[in-house]
DNA sequence: TAGCTATATATCGGGTGCCGATGTATCCTC
DNA sequence: GAGGATACATCGGCACCCGATATATAGCTA
């Protein structure tokens, strides 16, 4: 799983979202650091909606502008579990090599 | 940066080593989890090459069977120390998140 | 000796996912 | 009325991965 799709399975953790506060929630959650470009946001909604990672929730319609919610299923959620795991065990190797063989000075 | 490229640069942390072994102690370092595939291992090595986050450290010929080596450099190693900074923030934000809105039972 | 496995590298075609650009539409502010 | 924020959709291109295929040596075994 890349950067994007996990970030926009992060932000529906606990309440449902529409596809443009989901990008604001990644770039908030993570400091700025993750945008999500459009064309990355509408396409992985799609995708993840298609394979049951998320679901969509409802649609509203808000000042004329169309809001469509997407909830994270369980199946995302396992996603996101099995992910975040795989990370924190890949940087924890990443950290230790870099520890062990460090730039050694003094 | 994706996973095998990621590995990649980890199995080269103290001690250049040549592509197949690159392989093999990638498989090892992830408990079997991480097999690069011949494909990605050549093009990414050639790629991080390229790039300057590795480089060709010697080569040699072992009954017959050429190997080419290649070290990490200085640059690999800030890629390989940023990426597991950046996963095990990731990684922490999803725990985290999964932790506080948990299926609720009890 | 023929076949399989392991070692070792190279290349090609296809697929996935990301991204920038572009388009549509509404609303607010200056 | 121009620009920016909100909101979604689509398209082309790119990066990277992956399986398949190829080449070559060596060891084991049937």
């Amino acid at each position: 799983m890349r950067e994007p799709t996990y970030f926009i399975l992060l932000a529906l953790v606990g309440e449902p979202l529409h596809g443009y506060a989901i990008a604001q929630k990644a770039k908030s959650l993570s400091d700025g650091r993750v945008t999500l470009a459009a064309g990355t946001l509408y396409g992985a909604l799609e995708r993840l909606a298609a394979s049951g990672e998320i679901a969509v929730d409802r649609e509203e319609a808000v000042d004329g502008r169309k809001r469509r919610y997407y909830r994270l299923d369980e199946s995302g959620r396992n996603a996101l579990a099995a992910e975040a795991k795989r990370m924190s065990s890949a940087a924890r190797l990443g950290q230790k090599a870099l520890r062990n063989f460090g730039t050694a000075q003094a």
